[in-house]
DNA sequence: ACTGGATCCTGACTGC
DNA sequence: TGCAGTCAGGATCCAG
């Protein structure tokens, strides 16, 4: 489900809810994530509060502690299929509810995720040097992702330009979606070797994600089947998608069929005429 | 050092 | 209606 812009409004959705809230308790009802679940999560969260929560790439940072004591941070993505909602805490879990966080007035916070890719892991460590976290890239919308940025990441690269995208080691939070759409607006076809771009066109990109990502925030994200904000709206940046799930259908800048490909064992959406 | 492919898991959809 | 096959918004791991 998410790319940054769901992450995001995950986030602004749920932090009003229980930040600054002491957990009363923890519910696991189904350890076997995308990895096992750290063991004794529950004692390590219960009586804590929650100090602060953030995103990084796709990956939300709880940071839990008493007063201003940090005693560490739950690390939670939510792969492909995965959702936060903020509850009842009496609300009945329905399947795929693998986790649940109690809040003490009686709110929960509650992961459900069918396909079990997610990630819940607790860190006392540093989170940003965290295995999972300390190669990530630049946040898209900091000052740190600029057009040098990619165009030296892609100089030395042969691979297509669009999994140099979706390769978060370079830049974070840009998911198939939005790839496929920076890479319409950028005009760039999305096969073409990452070396084979002109700082020019670099310039035209790294504008594309950004606008794309900002523009995917400010509606709430992408609802394709299931995503849902936290007040049970979809998200509207389905209705701007340009390419993206258009196959066989006519591109909205020239009338050309748009046309769908297999790229890095994602599908791919471009349009032939616009991009190059 | 890069790159492409297989892989984890379940649900929704398509075609016979 | 049932069943097999295909495809999903992610990202790690592994072999070549």
């Amino acid at each position: 489900m998410p790319e940054l812009p769901e992450v995001e409004t995950t986030l602004r959705g749920i932090s009003p809810h229980i930040l600054d809230r002491q957990v009363s308790d923890v519910v696991i009802r189904q350890p076997k994530l995308r990895w096992p679940v750290t063991d004794g999560l529950s004692e390590q969260l219960k009586q804590n509060r929650l100090l602060a929560l953030r995103r990084r790439g796709k990956y939300l940072l709880f940071t839990f502690g008493q007063a201003n004591q940090t005693s560490g941070t739950l690390l939670l993505h939510l792969g492909m299929s995965g959702s936060l909602r903020i509850l009842p805490a009496d609300t009945a879990p329905g399947p795929h509810d693998h986790v649940d966080l109690v809040f003490e007035h009686d709110r929960l916070m509650r992961l459900r995720d069918p396909r079990r890719f997610s990630v819940v892991l607790w860190t006392s460590q540093d989170p940003e040097q965290h295995k999972l976290i300390q190669h990530l890239g630049p946040e898209p919308l900091s000052s740190a992702f600029t057009p040098e940025h990619l165009y030296q990441a892609g100089r030395r690269r042969r691979i297509a330009v669009k999994a140099m995208l979706m390769n978060h080691q370079i830049v974070v939070g840009v998911g198939n979606i939005y790839a496929s759409e920076s890479l319409f607006r950028a005009g760039i076809h999305p096969k073409r070797s990452a070396n084979r771009i002109s700082l020019v066109r670099y310039r035209l990109l790294h504008q594309a994600v950004v606008d794309v990502l900002n523009e995917a925030i400010s509606q709430g994200g992408t609802t394709l089947r299931d995503f849902q904000q936290n007040d049970g709206k979809p998200g509207y940046f389905a209705q701007s998608l340009q390419v993206y799930g258009r196959a066989g259908q006519a591109c909205n800048q020239c009338g050309e069929e748009i046309k769908q490909i297999v790229l890095a064992q994602r599908s791919s959406y471009y349009c032939p005429q616009c991009q190059r």
